[in-house]
DNA sequence: TTGTAAGCGTTATCAA
DNA sequence: TTGATAACGCTTACAA
């Protein structure tokens, strides 16, 4: 079925069909009222091809989705797939999915998504510091949103990210409310735009309680045996700390095993509220990651119907309070 | 670029062009391989919106993401959706991702995506007895696939799915060879296809060994919570199990909670391998979604093009072994 | 307000 | 083996 059927149907041109659907505010209200039910009538759907050719613009959004690495972070992604997936289509725009194994091949596949498919924007995830994706997009002028800081220059492209910083800044807060004194933290290796940030929020609440430089500062990589491995070291000081906060859910795992074995109690925050934290009682950082993937597509929208959006959003987390801090 | 550029520079016709892309063995070696260079030499992809028009076929498959509803299982969609990207990218395919609140809303969704993006094929996941969804589908010979046995009738369209049954029969099976006798299940209420076929490979099992009938088998809601209400029921019996296994990681995840007040050692295991077990160390039935993946894009490809292919494929799980049992 | 004509990039058909 | 032509279903420009 064509839009000649509807036409046909509904005794008009196939041009005043397409108006109807186009832009209705021009067509005759009668004549419309027409059209619409014959459109309904006929279930009609316009076909996307022919009107991608027409346009030069496929209503499609492409966006990544990786190998579930040690699962336990994995599922972040996961609920922000869905939410990119309900919002756009609600925005009329369809998610297609890619992957890729490091940003060469990620960057060959951008080419193959906008040769073959037309795609019209693409969300990435996880940004990272000179990032080769986000100027090779931008060279083409293609439209894309990030979920995460260009960490190199603040306005470069659209973004939306979670405040990393302020999440664990709540959870020390937190946790020198509750009589902490001696906070440690667990992170990554500096370097690492996300791992820098959630460390700062820690270090920044810490020394405007005083114990400027004081507290114990761990690099390590992620997993859940390193968070382990280190918890067991800051626990063999002198003056062990009494509570830490992590830049992940799987490194306060590590740390969770470790201390079940302290002789006295320590409290532990995670970051990313995982289905892990849930189900061990973690108290953990959560990012509210529907938001996030809602903002994503609204800026991404607002950048393919040229209107001037905001920039960028940067949402705030929420401290899970559980059983362990 | 069209396929006009690349003619003009190979010093061909357009269909010559299309034939070296369509049907290279027609084509004769030397202008093929001058056509060839062409096309690398300007990057030239066809565009897939004008093939489609042509052909009426758009290289889709459509999958659905499901809102992650306790997290734990839900990473499990996850990893089967980047198996699902990775070797429908392989075989020419693209995923495009939808979702639905229920099944009524997800017909709609095939009856939208169908009209307007003309997908080529969809792969279902979690079948249910009298499922409305593959009835429509195969009313209007849709290509299709579901992770899942159609409960109803063995071959009533393709499928993959993994034997839940084995996976059952393995960990009981493991656990009668550790010496347990009173070996408990803890499952969903009967009437779900993939719960009661993980419970009948327990049952099996127990039978063959000659506890047949006096095993207990409980019948819960899956949760957490309800996998601990029902442990701590049993081990308030007179003779207590001194194992269990679980439909589900959730529900395993609360038994093990119950356990850890009991007096002696159980036991437990789960199924799905979520990443909750991995790092808590709960023994688990691993599902091969990666293959079961790549198998659903195999069937689903092999009746797009028509091929006789094996109508469904039983993929065998396996127990991955950590403290738990 | 409605209708006509052209063209988007591809492939199928058929003639050379 | 290669090339010309038509057609897929839609929208944009323009004429009625």
């Amino acid at each position: 079925m064509t839009i000649a059927t509807v036409a046909r149907h509904a005794r008009v041109s196939r041009q005043t069909v397409s108006n109807v659907l186009n832009a209705p505010h021009i067509v005759r209200e009668e004549t419309r009222r027409r059209v619409q039910e014959a459109i309904t009538a006929l279930g009609y759907r316009a076909s996307q091809a022919a009107r991608q050719m027409r346009t030069g613009r496929s209503r499609l959004i492409a966006a990544r989705i990786e190998p579930t690495r040690d699962g336990i972070n994995g599922s972040v992604l996961d609920r922000f797939l869905h939410g990119l997936t309900e919002t756009a289509d609600a925005a009329g725009y369809r998610i297609m999915l890619y992957t890729a194994r490091d940003d060469d091949h990620e960057i060959a596949t951008y080419d193959d998504l906008l040769g073959a498919y037309d795609l019209d924007g693409f969300v990435l995830t996880g940004t990272d510091h000179g990032d080769p994706r986000t100027a090779w997009l931008a060279e083409r002028q293609v439209a894309f949103v990030t979920f995460g800081r260009p960490w190199d220059a603040p306005d470069a492209h659209p973004w939306v990210d979670v405040d990393g910083a302020a999440g664990t800044a709540q959870a020390t807060r937190r946790l020198l409310d509750a009589g902490h004194r001696r906070i440690a933290f667990i992170g990554w290796p500096a370097g690492s735009g996300v791992g820098d940030d959630r460390r700062s929020g820690w270090r920044t609440v810490m020394a405007a309680a005083g114990f400027d430089g004081t507290a114990p500062d761990r690099e390590t990589e992620d997993g859940i045996d390193h968070g382990e491995r280190e918890m067991r070291d800051l626990l063999a000081a002198d003056e062990p700390p009494t509570a830490v906060v992590c830049v992940s859910d799987s490194l306060a795992l590590g740390a969770l095993r470790a201390v079940r074995d302290a002789t006295a109690p320590v409290a532990v925050v995670g970051f990313d509220d995982t289905p892990v934290a849930a189900a061990i009682g973690l108290t953990s950082v959560s990012q509210p990651l529907e938001a996030a993937a809602a903002r994503c597509v609204e800026l991404l929208t607002g950048v393919l119907a040229g209107q001037p959006t905001e920039p960028h959003a940067l949402l705030s987390p929420t401290l899970v309070l559980r059983h362990t801090a």
